[in-house]
RNA sequence: GGGGGAGUGCCCGAGUGGCUAAAGGGGGCGGACUGUAAAUCCGUUGGCGCAGCCUACCCAGGUUCGAAUCCUGGCUCCCCCA
């Protein structure tokens, strides 16, 4: 019988196990043959970085290698370059060969920020490895598995083929490769988010057809963005990069919504179900600040990410710069160069600006007229200020204050 | 293969010869407020040392005193029929 504390602990941030009761059998069929499950996660390498909503199905993958079974990466160096139609409501960019290949490096690096990197507890596999010498008969099994429009239910080329929106014959071909990879590493569990649950019924009947158990599907939950409210992603902007400064991850997960705390706990941490419910319990009833909450859950995040000095740098560093609204302590060098300064003495600031932060000198202009750029906390009036009253202060500009620093006289 | 429609600022989207740096919305940015939250309100949102100048409505030409708006050619996308 499987343990039920992990088998919860296993569903926590998950929408559903298909089919039902299939995890469980799973894991007493990994029990009955005293061998570890292979656990299935597919990636797609079409975005250089990574950030915290990639990590979740992740830090799922990574809980099922510390309950002791194998983690099998799939980097989707092929399916790449399909471009899956999942959730779209357009067709994807296909991408060339070099591009998901740099790709591919930095996603396995931030992978293993997450993974644990035990070879008995991780199997790294690129899909181009049998998808690339498939040969055309093969394909006419594969895609003889399936109907036109068993394809054409799924959400997304649903809603697409209402809309007139096309459809191209490749994108088709996703789900396939998709779930050929399935039965090239055997897997037992597939893991994705919801968006994938047709490509991951496709794994299913595909491992079927080959003679293969088919595999338990697991789909996770999606996460919001720093918006709370649309999922997190790069085009949307309310992303957090895994690889971003602390200082800035600390910031942007202070920004979420309160109502998306204990989802971010859910999706990013690796509590018990039994300490996430008490989390709950307390957000509910108000025992706790939703500050200090929120606080903590930075911290837990930066920490797994990037280890617990950072983290706590990141804190001191918020605390004093935007609790206390103190400068900080290694706070940048804004430097001066002598053609700076004019004749008069004076330092043309949207110059200098544009310089330090980027962004255009009339974007600078805007800023200092509307108020938004500061020394010692005063705002500036002038476009033109003496070097005198610049040297040695602090400057900020904007609440984010991203762009802030001291600035070094001549 | 045949017929039709569309390309406007970060995005959506108005605009069919001058009043258009281009309505409206979204998003962004700045300010107030705050928990760097949400909500709300105000302002702002092509570039430029900016009461002015320059560049702009897919691209290249043309008509006109004047074009995002008209004409010619090209590119891209979509729809319908086959």
């Amino acid at each position: 019988m499987a343990d039920p504390r992990l088998l919860d602990d296993l569903l926590v941030g998950a929408v559903d196990v298909l089919p039902e009761g299939a995890l469980e059998a799973k894991l007493d069929l990994a029990e009955r043959e005293r061998r570890p499950l292979r656990v299935k996660l597919g990636v797609d390498p079409t975005a250089p970085d990574i950030h915290l909503g990639h990590t979740v199905v992740l830090n799922k993958l990574r809980q099922f290698q510390d309950a002791g079974h194998v983690a099998v990466l799939i980097i989707g160096d092929y399916t790449a370059r399909i471009g899956d139609p999942s959730g779209r409501s357009k067709t994807r960019p296909r991408l060339d060969g070099a591009v998901i290949d740099a790709n591919a490096e930095t996603y396995k690096e931030q992978a293993f920020r997450v993974l644990d990197d035990d070879p008995e507890r991780l199997e790294i596999r690129y899909n181009g490895e049998w998808l690339a010498p498939l040969t055309m008969e093969q394909l006419f099994e594969i895609t003889a598995t399936t109907t036109v429009a068993r394809i054409l239910e799924r959400d997304d080329f649903a809603r697409r083929w209402a809309a007139h929106q096309p459809i191209s014959m490749l994108e088709m071909l996703y789900p396939f490769a998709q779930g050929y990879d399935s039965v090239a590493v055997r897997a037992d569990i597939e893991l994705g988010g919801t968006d994938q649950v047709f490509n991951l019924f496709m794994g299913r009947d595909l491992q079927t057809y080959f003679g293969q158990e088919p595999q338990a599907v697991l789909t996770m939950d999606i996460l919001p963005g720093t918006d709370g409210v649309e999922r997190m992603s790069k085009s949307v902007g309310n992303y957090i990069g895994v690889d971003e400064d602390p200082r800035d991850m600390y910031g942007k997960v202070m920004s979420i919504p309160d109502a998306a705390i204990l989802t971010y706990f859910r999706l990013l941490t690796p509590h018990h179900a039994d300490e996430l419910a008490a989390l709950q319990r307390e957000y509910d009833e108000g025992a706790v600040n939703p500050r200090d909450l929120k606080a903590r859950l930075a911290r837990e995040i930066i920490t797994r990410l990037r280890g617990a000095e950072a983290a706590a740098a990141a804190e001191t560093h918020f605390d004093t710069v935007f609790r206390r609204r103190e400068s900080a302590a290694d706070l940048q060098a804004l430097e001066l160069r002598p053609d700076d300064v004019e004749e008069g003495g004076g330092v043309f600031l949207p110059a200098v600006l544009e310089r330090w932060f980027g962004q255009t000198r009339s974007e600078w202009r805007r800023r200092i007229v509307q108020g938004g750029v500061s020394l010692d906390g005063e705002p500036v009036s002038a476009l033109a200020v003496p070097v005198a009253a610049l040297a040695g202060r602090h400057l900020k500009a904007g609440k984010s204050a991203t762009a802030q620093g001291v600035v070094r006289g001549l």
